[in-house]
DNA sequence: GTCTGTTGACTTGTATGGAAGTATATCAGA
DNA sequence: TCTGATATACTTCCATACAAGTCAACAGAC
């Protein structure tokens, strides 16, 4: 196990000692992982974890433990702890949820709807497109935040909650394609699905939001191709 | 606490004392808490339950924590770890996402429909009425059956795991309802969905699914009335 | 009677030790 | 050089001990 990258060897993400720790850890491992700074395919073990953070093997197994729920790591009682590969089909049935629920959302939206929250939408838009150009690194985030402001606007925020644990999935695959993604089509069918929710137009908007949701279906086997170690079987052979 | 209705003191759901403890106590509270063994609003703590099933408080721990994140207990550090009560809107909110993903299945079913599938399908029908006639206690059971069974024809078993939590929230609800629930109706309303299947009609079986899953929402207020003490705050006032 | 400070019995959070099981390295023998 | 048994060093899992915080009851002052 090598992650030190600076001087605490934290590779920037650090502990609040008068916080729970278990809960901290489960979110920095989550990222740590997501971000690929814990290979896909590589062994962990608590007292290791613990060493690096210099907590006990207690609240890391808390943080294990969580972390094999979403998916992320498997445990191998008495054996060892990996952090899983990518999972194709986890990937294919993580979008397919996403994409149902979100379709329903803007059906939501589009039967009623609310000039304050189309407003706050075309900000965004614009404060995207602003991203896109001066700090692409930023860009997924800001993704994340339109979705959920539409999850918001529908009532439904509490049901971006839920599906918290299933975006580890997809915020893998999107980490791995940071450069390669069409930024400015993606605004643009940010942009489509808004147009059609302000027209009262349910089914254009649904149907702007699958496809939206759909893109990545294209980039998702150059990305396996691309990074074929962090892949778990090639998806048909 | 009281739990002891038999001579173990555990209702019957025992520990395998060979296998992990922890993943069983999840399964086992989940249940107990579903089931309204363990009522809403009442107090538990680790050392308790550990004492009831004999074991120390560090699997039960890892229990609580995997409830917590169901949002079944709440855990109120150094204070007390509670059954949570039923909330309204989270009840709402699972039953808006499992609508959701499950038209899309029978969407996919109905593209495409797979004669094996129809067949073991009505034959499942068929059970229904007669569990409904004998065994009406055992109905939930095989209604869970037949919409796990659409998911895995849709080649979707994995999506079916992952809203695994959110039927918790759910089922505590049926279990409620058990009396008063229209058995007769839910299963001509599984029929609906089945046939349009069968006729290749995209629209008709979801339209059939999503209506079958509002049902719930008539009964719910009732629900509701009925086990005021079991429920959170009032749903408007 | 009312208020305040203290005590003690709880709670969860964390640390540590040992038990059970597995993988790997080492070494004996052919 | 190769094969197989043994030992050592890991791993997770569970039990136990300690730390820190909270709450309720109670004693005493006003």
């Amino acid at each position: 196990m090598n992650v030190s990258e600076n001087d605490t060897g934290l590779t920037g993400w650090n502990l609040d000692v008068m916080a729970p720790i278990g809960p901290q850890l489960h979110r920095i491992l989550r990222e740590r992982i997501i971000r690929n700074d814990l290979r896909a395919g590589s062994q962990i073990s608590e007292s290791e974890i613990g060493r690096q953070y210099d907590v006990s093997r207690q609240p890391v197994r808390e943080a294990f433990i969580k972390l094999a729920g979403e998916g992320l790591i498997a445990i191998r009682p008495q054996r060892t702890t990996i952090i899983r590969k990518i999972e194709y089909q986890a990937v294919l049935d993580a979008r397919f949820i996403r994409e149902a629920i979100e379709a329903d959302i803007v059906r939501l939206l589009a039967l009623s709807p609310d000039p304050v929250l189309i407003a706050d939408l075309r900000k965004q838009l614009h404060n995207q497109t602003r991203i896109a150009q001066n700090e692409p690194e930023n860009f997924i985030q800001s993704d994340e935040f339109f979705h959920k402001s539409l999850a918001d606007g529908a009532g439904k925020i509490k049901v971006w909650g839920y599906i918290e644990g299933l975006k580890s999935q997809l915020n893998r695959v999107r980490h791995l394609s940071n450069g390669i993604f069409p930024v400015a089509e993606m605004i643009a069918q940010h942009q489509l699905v808004v147009d059609h929710i302000e027209k009262n137009d349910p089914d254009a908007a649904i149907a702007a939001m699958r496809f939206h949701l759909r893109r990545i279906l294209e980039d998702l086997p150059n990305i396996r191709e691309a990074n074929p170690d962090l892949f778990d079987a090639p998806p048909g052979a």
